[in-house]
DNA sequence: TGTTAGCACTCCATTTAATTGAGTGCTAAC
DNA sequence: GTTAGCACTCAATTAAATGGAGTGCTAACA
């Protein structure tokens, strides 16, 4: 048996019932919901069929049908029509500075949340080219020096170093200017153990400080790689009955406090296929999913980049149910909102 | 009627046997449960004159008696003991670095959180002095300049200033002397428009980046006011299942995403007598709470201080028949430590 | 050969009734 | 003041009855 295009009208009409009223669809239901001026009877017919091959079931024998993860599939690959979406709000978010990156993304991912109605979660961006910009070290006071690092995207960090030994107002400036001649412009994973002896012997009586301040830019690259998780509207899955239960709730809810395991649920592999908005949306339906808590649910991931190879993941979380134009079609919005501001730049 | 001993000491029997267990408890149990030797009709007899005096209610005519908000509130007055808790783990928590202090209080929320199996809280200390002790301006690149400061308690902010005039070294070490001269040892609020004009006066051709680093300053002051607020195991009020149903959850995990209104609820009133650990603990029953979504809930309250006046408060979240004596106790242990580590530096 | 009306059948969901049992209040005796 | 005894109450559980949405199948029709 094949899927002609009758058969897929009906199972369209099927999903987007379902989509819309969360219960199971009969036939009497299609026949007066289509164009297709079929009688019940037929439509019976042709859903027995949609069910030998997979896209729909039943929950008991005498209730309507429900897609299968297999009949959303269908309905994602070949039906789906992602409308570009409303989001002029968006860009006041987008526009925040960029040295406050943290409450951006904070920001964004409780707008989607919002948004769409649905949980949302945003990683970090994390460096790609991971090349240092600026290094500075500065007296605090006697015995605490500011070690400031600047990275490729204008990603700020800061360490606080303990000091023992004095060092002159002098003696700092030329030690600033050993760590900037040396280490500006230089990719992390090239600052072996030759540069770092090379400028120790440079700081004479103070190698000390300079392997602080490398030991600094080294903890520094470490924490930007285990990403940071930004979580939003986990409450929405109570909007949902299907997911509200005592037993889902708990395991999502769990899933969300977890933001280490949610985030290895994003870094998944995203298709690298060309460019601009639409390139790395991925849709993994109940199943589909790594991790046995969304059984129940949708994901939507998108990558997005803020240029200098700053690049992230957003991951929208619903039911099976969800509404996957409206979500693919924000996604891919915000995608290219995204390319006007930080795109434009590059070039 | 009056609350004699025996009375006093069957409420207690009645509380502690329902923390345990969460079924109402009825005179039988009592009768077993605790010393007195008393028969269960005697007990009938005191819990009637208990209920009347308002310390427990039956949630229906045959059941047993559970503690109202009044019988909770006079265990926590008068009955409960603190126990001091092993929180040897906490330690490596506490003494990581200053100058990650948002790791430290994930990680600290996190640890709570998982001790006590409720859902925990705490906000960002603020700074309660507010004094400029360092300020500092640095090229990043021809158009970037970075502006650093650092507040007493070594609260390090950084700002990206954009720049169009060129800044040679020379000036931008004078700038950076001017404002180390000015703003060093000073209270934000002290800063007024006579010392700006005379900086920007001083700073010649260079006024413009000069009220842009004090704008900056003003801003970093400001973001700090809506303090943040780290949350952690809300997932375990789905283990206390008068708080699992639905609407309740819901409403709660609710409250918990709107991290500013739950910010609210922890910077109440708080008793300022006296010192040392104990202090500024607050337990709040039931009803008690400011909050209606959690009228369900109790919500034990702590402020710490990591020395420098950097205060900010802990709250722990969990049913109303929450295991105070535990909770209490281990939120003064951890008060006591912080003391240890940060109280004695400061003398 | 595809479509449709008709009908018996299935099974979940909801309502109603019956049963159980923990716990009480009250009385009367100690 | 304490306690045994007993009738009573009421939530919770189990069982039975009812209703209805929706199906599959058959037979007739175009």
């Amino acid at each position: 048996m094949e899927m002609d295009e009758r058969k897929a009208k009906i199972l369209q009409a099927i999903i987007r019932n379902y989509l819309e009223t969360g219960e199971p669809v009969g036939s009497r239901t299609i026949s007066k919901y289509t164009d297709l001026n079929l009688s019940s009877a037929t439509i019976r017919n042709e859903m027995a069929d949609l069910e030998e091959m997979g896209y729909i079931v039943q929950p008991h024998t005498s209730a309507g049908r429900i897609p299968t993860d297999k009949g959303y599939r269908f309905y994602v690959d070949t039906m789906m029509e992602a409308k570009e979406q409303e989001l002029a709000e968006v860009k006041d978010v987008l526009l925040q500075r960029q040295d406050r990156l943290e409450d951006m993304l904070r920001s964004l991912v409780k707008f989607l949340a919002k948004d769409t109605q649905y949980a949302t979660m945003i990683t970090a961006p994390s460096v790609q080219k991971n090349r240092l910009k600026f290094v500075q070290l500065s007296r605090v006071d006697e015995h605490s020096y500011l070690a400031v690092i600047v990275m490729e995207g204008n990603i700020i960090k800061n360490r606080l170093l303990a000091v023992d030994e004095a060092i002159d107002d002098e003696t700092l400036l030329k030690l600033n200017m050993l760590l900037n001649t040396q280490l500006s412009g230089m990719a992390v994973q090239d600052i072996n153990l030759s540069i770092i002896s090379r400028m120790k012997t440079q700081a004479g009586i103070h190698s000390d400080i300079i392997s602080n301040v490398i030991d600094a830019v080294g903890e520094v690259i470490a924490e930007d790689e285990d990403l940071q998780v930004y979580t939003s509207g986990t409450d929405n899955i109570f909007r949902y009955p299907e997911l509200a239960d005592q037993q889902n709730a708990s395991q999502l809810i769990s899933a969300f406090e977890e933001k280490q395991l949610l985030g290895n649920l994003l870094i998944g592999e995203s298709d690298e296929s060309g460019e601009g908005p639409g390139t790395g949306i991925q849709v993994y339906i109940g199943g589909e999913n790594a991790s046995q808590s969304m059984k129940d649910c949708s994901v939507v991931t998108a990558t997005y980049e803020l240029g200098d190879g700053l690049r992230g993941t957003i991951g929208i979380v619903g039911p099976r149910r969800m509404d996957y134009d409206k979500v693919v079609g924000t996604l891919k919005t915000l995608q290219t909102k995204l390319d006007d501001i930080y795109g434009r730049k590059e070039e």
